[in-house]
DNA sequence: CGTCGGCATATTTTT
DNA sequence: TATGCCGACG
């Protein structure tokens, strides 16, 4: 077959190796993906059907380039169909949705992300009259998410004595109480958290066997990527549909060496033990294939890693080599200070950037915490080099976002206690917290969710004064309205409904400050967002699925990253390590390898964390392709204080001959100590905010394409969106659109409110647009 | 109800 | 240093 000449021999065995169950160790940069997507199109050629292949992945960035992958292969009609491909919470989500009923949840659940659960959990832990202090909300999560994740039932978690005794040490005995009420309170929300996700599919197959026998029927074949990163759950579910399934076949890609998310739950003993957890049908071990030719570093890089990662214990045996050049060694710079530090980089950038004739965007600033970005930042400024820090707040974690999403998550499932409490009274309606505390209250004693309450004041004795009950009444009724419209209207008219009615609008519309302007720049591109959501449902001819429910199925577990994309001017990009795996850029500076930062001071006292620390430094090393340049800081100025720190044990861990540096720089810099700290900050020196500066809320905007929308809805507040000069346009009009940029109009079809057109855009391909919504200008 | 100032607090974070 | 949260006040 053809596409297997791109493959080398054993990319190719682990391809066509498909009639049992199959590990694929993937060494870094062995081309992973590719064997993935290559594996799914040779099931396809070989006739399998695209619905019974269950293809897991963790992240969505990492479900959509595969499916973009394919559909290259394809073509256009893959991605209609794509339904059991996705992120394990994504995919069970879709399952759940078809499925709860039979495990006593409404199709209609609400999915509570991070915050919400510790905003329940802050909630309950005040309601039991527990100190806060004591128990953070966040570290209440996590264990409770610790023991979901290990299918540990709230009974269970009681009369586990080892469990009840880490938690007395940790000074928090009542975790087991907050834990049966959290799982309650969300089952009365009608909402599932993240963890739930996989926790209510297992008990999902376990208590329906004939729901277990029909998706075991289904699936043909099980891949998973990222094997490494799986917990206990997640293995669970495979393993009962693998013993589901008629012919059993399935195939993990991983790496222990980059396995860095046991902190979230990832067991590293799945992959080790995966050949045996997984036999074939006739008993047998699954097969091991290897991929140890590393396709994107220099050799020196490899061995280097190599050298590193041989300190570990607990690893599959695998010798990754790379048959690229050589290479520069490693370079080792260690520096006086922070600020030093982040000045050697800054100054190796310029060097390699003219060496090499290269863009910032081959560059990358690795470190272990967010909080090591700032020296970069400041230096980087100074100097005029353009960068971008990664990580922060997600799209969808923003206040604003969040507060329309209540809302959508209300309307949708009324009984969602996080949406109700986050709305009741936003815009200000005068319905503050004591009355909220009422109606929790009442909604405890009696069983039942807030909106229950307020929908039945007088049958639930909830004690409010009349004008109260009035303002209550008046939400319940906005609220309903919406409900009622909410089954006709597709979820961009329904958005625009919700935001007007409810005053949003006037609310983030009227401030004319930095931050209320980035506040309506959010605004805005949500809208787009969903506006984008439903053009692309109409693409695919499915607007029956352009509903709020369809579309709050997608946004729920949309966390970040997504929204990704805008390549303006090249960026030098500035992550911690755990955000950039995945990745490769022709340069890599891992900075601040210090002892008390990198290892993790916290992780250094157990070998098991500290062989995670271990392999976090070896995924830092193998993101570079050319060049890898360590430093770290003698002196760094933390908490604001300076510090002392010694260089990090790892750096010793490395094959000595592969490193060159390590003296002292003699660099210029004077001092590099406090002195100019004060100086030259955020006022002083070069002032003026910089184009790639971050904006106050940590997001990226696009001064360009936020016009429109915002003014339209100052300026005329009655029909919302309308689009510009629609009239006028013909099949082979050159448009500008708002998002999609410069294109040629192919065809237009339809009449009046549904005429739409098909354009091709320059850079973002062939969208089929709605003249109703769409934002442009003609230009010819 | 919203804002100001004092005080504790300070990993990594796919969903 | 810088952020986030609570309590006091207008």
């Amino acid at each position: 077959m053809d596409l297997l000449n791109d493959l080398n021999d054993a990319q190719r065995a682990a391809v066509e190796y498909i009639d049992g169950p199959s590990l694929v160790i993937a060494g870094a940069g062995s081309g992973k993906t590719r064997v993935l997507t290559y594996k799914i199109a040779y099931l396809l050629a070989k006739g399998k059907d695209l619905y019974s292949l269950l293809v897991l992945t963790f992240t969505n960035k990492a479900a959509k380039e595969m499916v973009e992958r394919i559909r290259k292969m394809f073509g256009e009609t893959f991605y209609i169909r794509q339904k059991y491909m996705g992120t394990f919470h994504s995919v069970f989500a879709r399952i759940l949705h078809v499925e709860s009923d039979k495990i006593g949840f409404p199709s209609d659940f609400t999915i509570y992300d991070e915050a919400d659960s510790r905003s329940l959990l802050k909630s309950i832990i005040k309601e039991m009259d527990m100190n806060e202090k004591v128990y953070k909300p966040a570290a209440v999560h996590a264990r409770i998410s610790m023991a979901k994740n290990h299918l540990i039932s709230v009974d269970s978690y009681e009369s586990d004595s080892d469990i009840i005794n880490q938690d007395k040490r940790a000074k928090m005995p009542e975790i087991a109480k907050i834990y049966r009420e959290y799982v309650q309170r969300c089952r009365l929300a009608n909402a599932m958290d993240f963890d739930d996700l996989l926790v209510y599919t297992y008990r999902l197959f376990i208590e329906r066997k004939d729901v277990l026998e029909k998706y075991g029927n289904l699936f043909k074949y099980i891949m998973v990527d990222e094997y490494q990163d799986t917990n206990y759950v997640q293995k669970k579910i495979l393993s009962l549909l693998y013993n589901a399934m008629q012919e059993k076949a399935i195939c993990a890609v991983g790496d222990d060496s980059q396995s860095i998310y046991s902190f979230r739950g990832a067991d590293i003993d799945n992959i080790l033990s995966f050949t045996k957890d997984f036999p074939s049908q006739d008993g047998k071990e699954a097969k091991l294939f290897k991929l140890e030719q590393n396709y994107r570093s220099t050799q020196t890089i490899v061995e280097a890693a190599n050298s590193l990662i041989h300190h570990n214990r607990n690893q599959i045996q695998k010798e990754v080599f790379s048959k690229n050049d050589k290479g520069e060694k490693i370079l080792y710079k260690p520096a006086y200070s922070d600020k030093e530090e982040a000045l050697i980089v800054a100054k190796n950038i310029q060097r390699i950037k003219r060496q090499d004739d290269c863009g910032y965007d081959q560059f990358a600033i690795l470190y272990r915490t967010n909080a090591q970005s700032r020296s970069f930042e400041e230096e980087f400024r100074k100097q005029g080099i353009p960068y971008r820090i990664y990580g922060g707040l997600s799209f969808y974690q923003r206040k604003e976002i969040k507060d329309i999403i209540a809302y959508f998550r209300l309307v949708a499932n009324p009984d969602d206690e996080e949406a109700f409490k986050r709305i009741i009274n936003y815009p200000a309606r005068g319905i503050g917290a004591t009355t909220v505390m009422k109606i929790a209250d009442c909604a405890h004693q009696n069983q039942v969710s807030f909106w229950e309450v307020i929908g039945n004041v007088e049958h639930y004795g909830l004690n409010v004064n009349k004008g109260t009950q009035t303002k209550l009444e008046k939400f319940r009724l906005l609220i309903s309205s919406f409900i009622d419209r909410s089954h006709t209207l597709d979820v961009y008219e329904l958005g625009d409904a919700i935001i007007r009615e409810s005053r949003i609008s006037e609310d983030i519309m009227s401030g004319k400050n930095a931050d209320d302007l980035a506040r309506q720049e959010n605004l805005e591109e949500f809208l787009s967002g969903m506006q984008t959501f439903v053009a692309g449902r109409q693409e695919e001819g499915r607007m029956d699925e352009a509903y709020l429910t369809d579309y709050l199925q997608d946004v729920a577990l949309l966390t970040d990253a997504d929204s990704e994309g805008e390549k303006d001017e090249p960026r030098v990009s500035l992550m911690t390590i755990h955000a950039a795996k995945g990745l490769e850029f022709a340069t890599v500076f891992v900075v601040g390898l210090e002892e008390n930062i990198f290892p993790s001071p916290l992780a250094a006292i157990s070998v098991r964390e500290l062989e995670e620390e271990r392999r976090l430094l070896y995924v830092a090393i193998t993101r570079a392709e050319k060049h890898c340049i360590l430093t770290n800081a003698k002196n760094r100025f933390r908490y604001g204080k300076m510090e002392f720190d010694n260089p990090s044990r790892f750096i010793d861990e490395i094959d000595a001959s592969l490193i060159e540096g390590g003296e002292e720089a003699p660099e210029s810099s004077f001092g590099g100590g406090r002195s100019s700290y004060g100086g030259y900050g955020s006022e002083g020196g070069y002032g003026g905010r910089m184009p790639w500066d971050r904006d106050r809320s940590g997001y990226r905007r696009d001064y360009q394409n936020s016009k429109p929308v915002a003014s339209q809805f100052m300026a005329d507040p009655k029909p919302a969106f309308a689009s510009s000069a629609a009239g006028s346009l013909c099949e082979g009009c050159r448009i500008e659109h708002q998002r999609f940029g410069i294109g040629t109009v192919l065809k237009i079809e339809g009449t009046g409110e549904n005429t739409k057109a098909t354009v091709e855009f320059q850079n973002a391909g062939t969208k089929q647009l709605l003249l109703k919504f769409a934002k442009f200008t003609i230009l010819s």
